[in-house]
DNA sequence: GCGTAGTACTACGTCCCGTAGAGGGAGGGA
DNA sequence: TCCCTCCCTCTACGGGACGTAGTACTACGC
């Protein structure tokens, strides 16, 4: 469902429908689905004579971001998630992390 | 679901009923949640007599860190993901996530 | 043998999701 | 003007997960 989406540029409307023309799906179907992310806030919806143009409404990156903090969300204690994370993550991936928190701690 | 467990200490059996007695749940309905869970690998269970006794198959930690990778999973761009979320957590918890880095660092 | 505790199996309502059809309004050509 | 086409909105249906629970089977103790 996201997956559609996700990579995809800037806007559009229906020619979602031709962009994904592979998965052979009824034009009804791309629009509910549009609309229904819409609802869910995860796109944002402009008119454009009488047809929508979507957006995302984030960044994949934010979102993805996001759902990250929710998940640490659940637990009562974040620090030790954290930890754990921190511990999960590949080699390369805390390189990213650790450089990321520095610029961080620059500003 | 989840919470029942989640703080719940090491093992239990229908005790998990005694414990949220407060939800006044019928036993059968908390022994389908336990074996659901257990179905989908949350839990682990022993046999106790004729009883079982179940307990988490990885801590709350473990799991919620495991539910941020998956998040991570999800992106093409994990590095930029990463980043993002970097920027996105407190000052105190950049603060821990640098600190479990740096102990990783030193191993 | 019988009651009780505890289990396994099955079920029902609800919600979300992927998919789609039926119907309504607006612009364009005959 | 009327009809056709395009695109939208509303509604729906099957599937799967989840919260909840009932019924049926089994084993232990008196």
């Amino acid at each position: 469902m996201d997956v559609l989406w996700a990579e995809r540029g800037p806007l559009t409307a229906r020619e979602v429908g031709r962009l994904i023309a592979d998965r052979d799906l009824a034009p009804t179907t791309v629009m509910t689905v549009l609309d229904r992310l819409t609802r869910k806030g995860f796109l944002t919806r402009v008119r454009d004579g009488r047809a929508w143009r979507y957006e995302p409404a984030a960044s994949r990156d934010a979102y993805i971001a996001e759902l990250m903090l929710e998940a640490l969300d659940m637990t009562g204690d974040r620090s030790a998630a954290l930890t754990r994370f921190a511990q999960a993550v590949s080699g390369t991936e805390a390189e990213v992390l650790r450089k990321a928190l520095t610029e961080l701690e620059e500003e």
